[in-house]
DNA sequence: TATGAATGAGCATTCATTCAT
DNA sequence: GATGAATGAATGCTCATTCAT
């Protein structure tokens, strides 16, 4: 709950959106409970657009489209599609933070709480109709700046995962950055071969990270 | 699977000896007779193009420039851009898994095997100006027709890998796809982070490898 | 003729007071009760937009985001984009004729009149950051109802001269017609050439006159 | 004759244009005649629009339309609406400096050569359909690149005037800059004012460069 | 084999304007 | 007076592809 909070004065900072010179906007509180409407809808629809046929094959039109609106009126919300994009992919990285920080908040154990947020984080991956997955995926982004914007919004969400990783006790000798690219890569790999009706995101993800796991961790250092 | 390496090997020696923009037109008669190496160089040179920029976003416009001659005269060699896609990606598979049978041919313990596979696969993917890593890790494609050819190919290159993953001895309880897929996905993935200029793509593979190597793996089991 | 000035004497005051962006709403009450005083700043920066780009490459969002508005806002004041320009072009009219009538108002022989409603012609165009100048200098101005007006506006000015032209001797030979047009365009054909730092405007309407100053004109014809 | 020759030799240079990277144009001589066929009707569609709209209101789809082609159709000969711009105003400004060349090549006192010169420019000004004015008066060309290009064409004319007037005697006092640039106001300022059907542009040209003419002229330096 | 010319569909974006609230 | 949302038409441009020569 507090991180829903935490999770919407972040979209608010990383969208920094249109109000062209305009006036104060005091009365904030009026509208943070079920309005903002209209545009987060529209990130919603872009968001399902991206995800489903990737940066570059995802028209305007189509957004619009599945809007119900004239390409043209898009530019009303934002000024661009690099802008929209950004947009979108913040609110998945933003999500994506709060699920893993929701999954992991009551696990001590550094090694569950890893799991934990494994599981959330390929749950999130390929689940909501796979929502987040090319977005993140995505590697048409090369442009200057939109590639700049997006590292930055990855970013966010890696530090999170380098605090989880960091907590963890590894065998003598594995590298810690190692470790943790390993895998991340292991996991995100899934959006290469997974396919619905197989097995569970939370089944993948627990087999994906025993390969990781120190053989008798939970019992290398028994409690007294 | 000679066949394979057979045809390769021809390709290869193409594809080795070109020079980047247009080859002096005076010696053509000799290679006339071999078997069409124009052909070979407009593979290389789109190979090239494709690495640099995907498969979207490199035009026939772009490979035509490159090749030296204008757009439509592409179709002579191939008759549509996919159909030109697919030879460029068969190739850089025949290429793939010739250094992977080359990098092992000679070596027997099978987690051996399988690391000196994975830094052959790494070096072919990262090295060579990254002529294949963008063909490989492109998920731009995705139309029908196109994405069922782009299957087969990568296909006969994890057949291989399948291989080389069986015939290692694993921890108990760990699945073999899962190790395999998990594996696979730890090295590819290193395309979204590697820097020319760190570490080595030879030293990457192995530290990677090492992560799911069981830790006493040799020992643990010796022969009686 | 004085009710031209006594209006374009309202609007200066409201023209040359503003400050850039938008005024303080602070004392608002003040002139609320004049004649809109908003209007006029409306004028004013829309005046300096048309001014900086030309009509057609000055957008209504453009005029809008100087104004501190919305777009759809600009239509309280005016109904068109055109007729916002002709009310801005009449403004830059009027404060022509006054610049030129203030200039020549004490001055008797009709030659020194011309010289000197030159140098108010020019340094009111190529002064107060070019505010007047593209906006008389556009051509881009060609469609029907909207041609008309700006025809109607300019024809005002243009009375205005053929008034100083006629009272000034002429070389034999020399229609008046062309002498006029000859000089509008020597002068007006600055704003193709003229940069800041060189002469001042009023040195180089000197010496444009002097080109069409019979040469010992007020010495030529002495009075008895 | 020979002028003309120069200025295709100058047009090639202004141009040049797309050759991707294209084989050896050794046998030029067979094309210089009647040949560059399509890409010059293009050119001049492309003027005729130009002249009549101006550069911004003038859109590719209009030029496409009026060539009979598709708008895409007209990249495969200019890469860009710019570059299309520029190759028809070099050819609007050879063809002017041939007119001029060609006007005074018999002539040799000055003022003769000027005013010759003068009625050349005006001529080819008002003329054919008003071919030339429209680009040469357009004042849309604001951009960096764009407007660079212009200047350089511009200035190759200019750089011809300069010649001529320099030759010219001129009254004491008057300076050759301002006397030039006035002469080229006068002149190009009937573009604001011209309306086909009343005085010939040879005979407003002359009535102009009298203006400018000191009155004795032909007097000053009686043959004995 | 290659060129030169064209197609037809699609793209992101801009613009003046309208209108219910 | 102003906003927020939308319209509908236009704009410059790119692309894979075709085909007569």
């Amino acid at each position: 709950m507090s991180s829903s909070v935490a999770r919407s004065e972040r979209r608010k900072k990383a969208l920094a959106t249109v109000p062209v010179d305009k006036a104060d906007p005091s009365n904030e509180g009026a509208e943070s409970l079920a309005e903002g409407g209209r545009k987060s809808i529209l990130l919603e629809v872009a968001a399902r657009q991206f995800a489903k046929k990737g940066f570059d094959k995802t028209s305007m039109r189509d957004i619009a489209a599945a809007f119900g609106v004239l390409p043209g009126s898009l530019y009303h919300h934002f000024n661009s599609k690099d802008e929209l994009f950004i947009a979108v992919y913040a609110a998945g990285v933003d999500r994506m933070i709060d699920a893993v920080a929701k999954a992991t908040e009551n696990i001590v154990d550094p090694w569950d709480r890893l799991e934990a947020a494994c599981v959330a984080h390929l749950q999130e991956l390929l689940g909501h109709e796979n929502v987040l997955a090319a977005v993140l995926a995505d590697n048409s982004i090369s442009d200057g700046e939109l590639r700049k914007a997006w590292a930055h919004e990855r970013g966010r969400y890696e530090d999170l995962l380098r605090t989880l990783v960091d907590a963890v006790e590894l065998n003598a000798g594995v590298e810690s950055r190692y470790f943790r690219l390993g895998l991340l890569g292991a996991i995100n790999w899934t959006l290469t071969w997974y396919q619905a009706g197989g097995e569970s995101p939370e089944q993948i993800a627990r087999k994906l990270v025993a390969l990781f796991r120190p053989l008798g961790n939970p019992v290398q250092f028994p409690p007294l």
